[in-house]
RNA sequence: GCUGGUGUAGCUCAGCUGGUAGAGCAACGCAUUCGUAAUGCGUAGGUCGUCGGUUCGAUCCCGUCCACCAGCUCCA
């Protein structure tokens, strides 16, 4: 007999080898028809197995992600016998449930199309419909399991069980389709009925470049067609969202074939979020303390050679050679030049600590198939700062940097964000920079700042670069999308290559703490993010066009241009429409164009020196005596909200 | 960088197995003077991403390069 601990507390003897149909039976009905497996002990098991040992019992749903994951990993299965049974001869990778979806790597001559997936899909629908398939389980030795992905020609099987050296491994068969799985897979195939597939694309086996390129299909199920279709619907509405369709659009920037990949071109109205962003991030800083410095962009190699960048960056840099043969490098990172400055003269302990932030532009020569919008370009703006401390201020000093984090990040509308911890891995000291105490106190100081704050983070050991722990922020956007932000970054490194330090108590010399950060992470990645989150709909105080007024007919132009004037005055960027269209055209333009507040006057508010506002998102608002509107706007774009 | 796909007017797109291109919107002109999401008519606009090859002839076939998209890889 073995004890079986169920949610609710609640414990029961059963036998061994009672098969866990059994135990369903005795439950709800709600929750039976809702099983997909069970777990004992996080050890998860099909339906149909049995009760091999005690320990906490939970019946994996349909409503947990994990019923989710082993609905979609069972849907990859259902795939690759559809590929099997229409091109015969591939050679199958992996195949596993990811995020929101599943996907199938696969090698084999013909080169898969979009059609394909189509003819794919209806393959695994005749499949479902022949009602005969279902999932067998097989437990093997590794040698057994090696014979046959052998026979089967499954090089990748063969590879991944000899890789694994187990004594035993489990595999799956669906139809014709025979696979190597620790499972569990669904007892009922027709739940995986609601799927679709999505894409194709290139993908090395086990992610080398040296090795096999497999094609990868991806796909997604659910258990209900609501759900798949409202999943399609989100993935409608982050196209929709793209920064690099809006940018355009709303001529807020543009990446230009003429000019190459990666560099942005910033547009008058693109250039007031840069402008109101970084103004609010100068401010924000000045009150924390920070001064401001500027470095230039281009410097003679030897100080990349000191910084180490030029040996181990140095595919990533753009070099530039001079007449007399002197080689200058377009700086990919600002840190070198905040070491100069700060080397500039001798520092007391008394000085600390000292915070130097640029809005510094640096240039990396990016892989040409991972550029990607403002997300990831080759020229961008970090809004970059470097912070020289004593190890004594080292926790107040990531304390301050993640409150002022969270005091931009908050503003600019991100309420939800997600924290890492990058941690080094204590099993291979040697290839860390510093020594194992700096680690362990610099680690410390960010956890307590992380704990301090009662959120949830992930700490990840070994993530760590090598000259030091960091934590990072992701931002969550409207439609629950992570982006990354804020880094903030221990360097043992560079204080020890530049010789950077500064005098302590006793008259020594000691190596400083330097903390690098970046809060929004660059100009470009946020405006992207931004330009997503409000899907290109901005908040009163960063929209580039914040009133536009709307003449109803020509007599009433002289009034409106009087109302622009004063708008303007007042500092509200205002625009006024004096084409000859009928009123409903001109709001329909600036409805596409986004305006935060569209002003018209007729006839009755020019006489009565009013204006009827509408505004984008919440239609009419009512008529307005100009001065107190004025008044009004002013008022909400100073509490940027 | 790698795999696959894509590139036609400012934008969105059409163009049947090779015979030098078309629509809607936008622009411009004329008429209309208009009250809360598109007034009508007309005009103009393209070296069909680039360079090269095959062909009597290439937007279409082949190759090169550039850029973009889905990923992989990369992001010390």
């Amino acid at each position: 007999m073995v004890e079986l601990i169920f949610p609710d507390g609640s414990k029961q003897e059963v036998e061994k080898g009672t098969p866990f149909g059994d135990l369903l039976r005795e439950l709800p009905g709600a929750l039976r028809k809702k099983a997909v497996a069970v777990s004992v002990d996080d050890q998860a098991y099909d339906l149909n197995r049995v009760v091999e040992g005690g320990g906490r019992f939970v019946v994996l749903t349909t409503d947990s992600d994990k019923g989710l994951d082993i609905l979609r990993h069972g849907t990859s299965h259902l795939m690759a016998l559809a590929v099997q049974e229409l091109f015969g001869k591939v050679k199958f990778a992996i195949g596993p449930a990811i995020q929101d979806g599943f996907y199938y790597d696969i090698l084999m001559d013909h080169t898969l199309s979009p059609d394909d997936l189509e003819k794919i899909e209806a393959k695994m629908r005749e499949l479902l419909d022949r009602g005969d398939l279902a999932f067998t389980r097989e437990v093997l030795p590794s040698s057994e399991a090696v014979k046959l992905f052998t026979e089967l020609d499954q090089p990748f099987k063969v590879e991944l069980i000899n890789d694994l050296g187990a004594e035993n491994v489990s595999i799956y068969r669906l139809g014709a389709f025979t696979d190597l799985c620790v499972g569990p897979h669904l007892a009922d195939v027709r739940k995986m009925r609601h799927f679709k597939l999505l894409s194709l694309a290139g993908a090395y086996w086990r992610g080398d470049e040296n090795r096999d390129m497999l094609q990868r299909i991806y796909g997604t199920v659910f258990f209900k067609e609501a759900e798949l279709r409202q999943d399609l619907e989100r993935r409608e509405e982050a196209r929709k969202r793209d920064h690099r369709k809006l940018g355009p659009q709303l001529e807020l920037f543009d990446i230009k074939e003429e000019a190459g990949g990666g560099l942005v071109f910033w547009y008058p109205k693109g250039y007031i979020l840069r402008e109101m962003v970084e103004n609010f991030w100068i401010e924000e800083h000045r009150k924390d303390g920070y001064q401001m410095i500027l470095t230039p962009h281009i410097a003679k190699s030897g100080l990349w050679k000191t910084s180490g960048h030029y040996d181990y960056y140095k595919e990533n840099m753009f070099l530039i050679r001079d007449d007399e043969d002197q080689e200058f490098v377009l700086k990919p990172m600002n840190c070198p030049g905040h070491i100069l400055i700060y080397k500039n003269k001798l520092h007391s302990y008394r000085d600390l600590p000292i915070r130097y932030a640029e809005l510094g532009t640096v240039y990396r020569n990016e892989r040409s198939g991972t550029l990607h919008g403002l997300l990831r370009v080759r020229g961008f703006t970090q809004d970059d700062a470097h912070i020289f401390c004593t190890p004594e201020q080292m926790e107040e000093e990531v304390s301050r940097c993640f409150n002022l984090a969270h005091k931009l990040l908050t503003t600019f509308g991100f309420k939800d964000y997600q924290v890492e911890l990058s941690a080094h891995d204590p099993q291979n000291m040697e290839k860390y920079a510093g020594s194992e105490e700096d680690w362990i106190m610099a680690e410390e100081a960010l956890l307590k700042t992380i704990e301090n704050r009662n959120i949830p983070f992930k700490k990840i050991p070994g993530e760590a670069v090598f000259y030091g722990p960091k934590i990072d922020l992701k931002l969550i956007d409207a439609i629950g999308r992570g982006w990354q932000a804020t880094t903030i970054q221990f360097d043992f490194n560079l204080p020890r290559r530049f010789d950077v330090t500064y005098i302590n108590k006793e008259g020594q010399k000691e190596y400083v703490y330097m903390i690098h950060r970046a809060l929004l992470g660059s100009i470009e990645r946020f405006i992207g993010t931004l330009t997503e989150h409000y899907a290109g709909a901005f908040p009163l105080w960063l929209s580039p066009e914040q009133v536009r007024v709307l003449p109803v007919g020509k007599e009433h132009h002289g009034y409106a241009r009087e109302c622009v004037g004063k708008m303007r005055a007042a500092g509200i960027r205002a625009e006024g429409d004096f084409r000859e269209e009928k009123l409903g055209y001109k709001i329909r333009e600036s409805e596409l164009q986004k305006v935060y507040y569209m002003a018209v006057c007729g006839d009755k508010e020019t006489q009565a020196g009013t204006l009827d506002i509408r505004s984008k998102s919440k239609g009419r608002l009512g008529v307005k005596k100009l001065d107190l509107f004025i008044e009004e706007v002013v008022d909400e774009i100073g509490k940027k909200t």
